[in-house]
DNA sequence: CACTGTATGTCAGACTCCTGACATGAGCAA
DNA sequence: TTGCTCATGTCAGGAGTCTGACATACAGTG
């Protein structure tokens, strides 16, 4: 036995292997969206705004996992590309909610079945009370995680 | 019922979740590890040496989800600051194991405690069996993302 | 032997995303 | 009102990572 006794066991690690879920997640949803000319967190953006109109900047930030600095960027990207819509100056405050045009549901559409498509990959072979049992387990280690600082 | 049918609804996507735990890990580690100067690969590479002594920079790379250049900058790093050793020649063709110097290893033991009190908070709550569950169904979704392209 | 395919280590350039910082605006309490 | 706190949008700089490319070395096949 060289295995020292306060370490993190690889082989068995749940915090290794969430990572390497989560890798293999993005690959695939990666080799899926750059024939669309997308990338995961330009899908995200996108299909955030279709689920919920009107989010700020700040906001899809949050939802796509990146700060807001690099959300503003692929925003204005979008703007100018006319996927997105911002108003020019904000009704309240500073925030300006965004929408999609017509172009950029259009866009998000073939991307959508397209990352549908690799989640119903990941889903084979598992049955529906067993994608229950892994949802509500991610959940607990997520909440768990942010909780206790 | 405004949804679209053919999207993904992020509220009850496993994909989505997964990121999400994924993101809230990696965040924890890296409050816990930069008070050590260390980042999340910094810490991963030398846990592999660890486990696995005479590892390959491109070994290691893929063990950490990172490519073998960025890899390779790390362990140039590593090696300069005395954490890591290689043999200035392949013994055998061109692979260049490496190896953990005592200071490697110390420095490791209180990044490795740290972490592994993270991986303890993210499983609080949670029972064996329920862990158990959790790195079967983690393992599935791997094997059936990489498997059929 | 030569040839092909695969894997490695490494260099250079570019890119993405983050940290740090600033000014602005809303909400709340004194 | 004033002051404090928090959140937002934005700009500048930097750390980490990636893509692309090259030379090299092994294993297999003809």
């Amino acid at each position: 036995m060289s295995k020292r006794d306060t370490g993190v066991d690889l082989d068995t690690s749940l915090g290794y292997l969430l990572k390497e879920a989560s890798t293999a997640l993005r690959v695939a949803m990666e080799e899926v969206l750059r024939p669309l000319g997308m990338t995961v967190t330009h899908y995200s953006c996108l299909e955030l705004l279709a689920q919920r109109p009107g989010m700020s900047n700040s906001e899809l930030a949050r939802g796509a996992f990146v700060t807001r600095q690099s959300m503003n960027v692929l925003l204005q990207a979008l703007e100018r590309d006319g996927y997105v819509t911002r108003p020019a100056e904000a009704a309240v405050g500073k925030v300006l909610p965004a929408q999609l045009t017509p172009r950029g549901r259009q866009s998000l559409e073939e991307a959508s079945a397209a990352v549908r498509a690799v989640e119903v990959r990941m889903l084979a072979g598992m049955t529906e009370d067993e994608q229950e049992i892994a949802f509500r387990a991610l959940r607990s280690m997520i909440d768990s995680l942010r909780g206790p600082a």
